[in-house]
DNA sequence: AAGACGAAAGTGGTTGA
DNA sequence: TCAACAACTTTCGTCTT
């Protein structure tokens, strides 16, 4: 028998007889009792635990039998069995001839079925055609998973007909990068995968379209921190350059000009006034933007901001 | 000599009739 | 479908460090 905090759902309040707070739950009987008056005031409890007992954490770790965690980058969410190739039982002697010949069919036969009909091969070459270009672009593991599941989301509702699943793929990819506040342009994305900018762009339109998805515009601030840590500059410099745009903002310097070219400048701006100065040309290349767009933004910056306070 | 500056013409995409 | 449009690019000559 022990005692543990009951939740709310199963004592309303306290015991209905005697109005005590000292319930006890007794996973012996399945009950819960009033320690006072010893009324039942639940029966027949659920034991929401495991049903075996752990007494550290590797026993625990052995013990518990729920698996990986599904996962919308495989098309069958990862849930299906793969048998192994290794030819061996449970206690891991060899199989004797007969049932290695039986193993190897079965096993022919599971890879058949596991991906079966038109769409799910469908699914499945995009869902890898995902894995391929984000792995290309080091982008992190969330942007697969959204990645995946906004393709997923666009086969059921059939939008791939008609167009190249590559074009979708890729596109899906741009989408969980905007929506997840990842700093990649369409030019990152594009060269990373065999469809060119336009037809990206052009898939990106519809998937936003069909499924309804509304994408705030990239600020500019995404771009300052990928400029920085590529051009290797101080944690400085950073926080220099955001503060410039925080007042570029705050002057609406920033609307309706591209964001990449307004985080070149700032954080041009801010290479130059820590002394650890970049070439605009530097920065021009990493952020994919002629330096000519950079002088641009920078002359509005430096007309109507006052730079030496920031130091 | 490299980098910064700026004028002028060109480009690709969006908008609205 | 087409022209107008704004942002950006390309190109190139000049100035500055």
């Amino acid at each position: 028998m022990k005692e543990e905090n009951i939740p709310p759902s199963l004592s309303p309040r306290g015991c209905p007889e005697c109005g005590s707070s000292r319930l006890m739950k007794d996973y012996e009987s399945a009950e819960i009792v009033c320690m006072d008056c010893g009324y039942v005031v639940v029966a027949q409890l659920t034991d929401q635990g495991p049903e075996w007992r752990a007494f550290d954490a590797e026993q625990r770790e052995k013990r518990a039998r729920a698996g990986a965690p599904a996962t919308f980058t495989i098309h069958d969410k990862g849930l299906s069995t793969t048998i192994d190739w290794h030819d061996r039982d449970i206690h891991g002697q060899r199989l004797p001839h007969g049932q290695k010949a039986q193993i190897y069919r079965l096993r022919k036969w599971q890879k058949r079925i596991r991906v079966s009909d038109a769409t799910e091969r469908n699914l499945a070459f995009a869902l890898s055609e995902i894995s391929k270009i984000a792995n290309n672009l080091n982008l992190p593991k969330n942007i697969l998973e959204t990645a995946s599941m906004i393709y997923r989301k666009a086969v059921e509702e059939g939008l791939i007909r008609g167009r190249s699943i590559q074009g979708v793929t890729t596109a899906a990819i741009y989408v969980a990068c905007r929506q997840c506040g990842v700093a990649r342009t369409l030019e990152d994305i594009s060269q990373a995968s065999p469809v060119s900018k336009k037809e990206v762009a052009r898939s990106y339109r519809f998937l936003l379209k069909q499924l309804d998805y509304f994408i705030k515009p990239v600020k500019p601030g995404q771009y300052i921190t990928k400029f920085c840590n590529q051009l290797a500059m101080q944690g400085k410099v950073e926080e220099i350059a955001h503060k410039i745009l925080f007042a570029a903002t705050e002057l609406k310097l920033t609307s309706g000009r591209g964001p990449t070219g307004i985080a070149a400048a700032v954080s041009y701006i801010a290479s130059v006034l820590t002394g650890e100065r970049k070439t605009q040309r530097e920065i021009a290349e990493i952020a994919q933007i002629t330096e000519v767009t950079i002088r641009n933004r920078y002359k509005e910056l430096v007309e109507r901001l006052q730079f030496t306070i920031y130091l």
